[in-house]
DNA sequence: TGACAGGGGGTGT
DNA sequence: ACACCCCCTGTC
């Protein structure tokens, strides 16, 4: 499918800094976005947008190539999906890590992890179909709803459909698209839309707060999904999404037993300041590694 | 090897 | 608190 595809050379990612394998996963595959697949030769095939793009290691130095046919604007727009403009290296050595011993040790854990810039309306709907899922899961929706309902890009791999194509699109046919329960929230909010042009823009131009309470204005969107949008979808890095991973983490690692959720958000937003959302992807890295190892060597984590 | 629970990046009532 | 859908994963 993909191989029909001509490449470019490989070429470094001007500005990324260097990554470990583990990272690199951490950053594409690691819940953030989820249309990013290990190829056989072990570098890494996705799509955001219009873009398709190759990305691998080479001595932990990011590369990346392009469909040739694509070339020209997957390179600008992969700098600015990954981020690395430079602007989070300040965000991040912003964060209370001089005094936070377990932030530090997760910052240093995972160098070179970032929050991705990714397509604001797309970042919507892979997380209004998160929702009770694994990441595996949410992928294979995804992927779904891409194959069968958003227009093709190259070589048999489709974008994902904008939200009037969603529109078109009847509930059972979005259903068959194993989304379960997701697919009302998913066609009640495509049909709004449809209803409101300019408004998904709007909110994403409105400051966090006020994008946020709009968000959860929408089926199918509450605390938790419209901060993940406004992190991964559009830089807000004070955005602080507490799922049960931030939960457990917060818990264990802060003494913060029994909270609520919005009460630990508040929390995180105190302790960890502005950039509160780039802290949230580290204790979130982390604490999904313990588990792994947990799990394979049999050892509490 | 195949069937069978159990539980899962939440939201809405 | 519990239903909402239903696929993955770990077990027997």
């Amino acid at each position: 499918m993909a191989d029909k595809i001509t490449w470019s050379d490989w070429a470094p990612v001007s500005g990324s800094p260097s990554l470990t394998p583990t990272t690199l996963a951490e950053l594409i595959d690691g819940g953030q976005a989820f249309r990013w697949n290990r190829q056989a030769d072990g570098s890494w095939l996705g799509v955001w947008g219009h873009h398709i793009a190759g990305l691998a290691l080479r001595h932990e130095q990011l590369q990346w190539r392009a469909p040739v046919s694509l070339q020209k604007q997957v390179g600008p727009a992969l700098s600015r999906y990954l981020g690395v403009d430079g602007s989070q290296d300040l965000a991040r050595d912003g964060l209370p890590w001089r005094s936070d011993l377990h932030l530090a040790q997760c910052l240093q854990a995972f160098p070179g992890l970032r929050i991705l810039q990714q397509p604001f309306g797309e970042t919507l709907l892979c997380f209004l179909c998160s929702a009770t899922k694994q990441i595996v899961q949410i992928k294979q929706m995804v992927e779904l709803l891409a194959q069968r309902h958003g227009r093709e890009i190259l070589g048999g791999i489709h974008r994902l459909p904008t939200w009037t194509e969603i529109a078109a699109v009847s509930e059972p046919n979005l259903r068959a698209c194993l989304l379960g329960f997701r697919a009302r929230y998913i066609h009640q909010t495509a049909l709004f839309l449809a209803a409101h042009p300019g408004w998904l823009e709007e909110t994403e131009s409105l400051r966090y707060s006020a994008a946020k309470e709009r968000l959860c204005s929408l089926p199918g969107v509450g605390e938790k999904v419209a901060d993940c949008v406004l992190l991964f979808g559009a830089g807000r890095l004070e955005a602080f999404p507490v799922d049960v991973w931030i939960i457990k983490t917060m818990a264990r690692r802060y003494g913060l037993d029994g909270w609520k959720p919005a009460q630990i958000a508040h929390f995180g937003r105190a302790h960890f300041g502005p950039a509160a959302g780039l802290a949230q992807q580290f204790l979130f890295a982390w604490e999904r590694q313990a588990a792994r190892l947990a799990r394979t060597s049999s050892i509490a984590p």
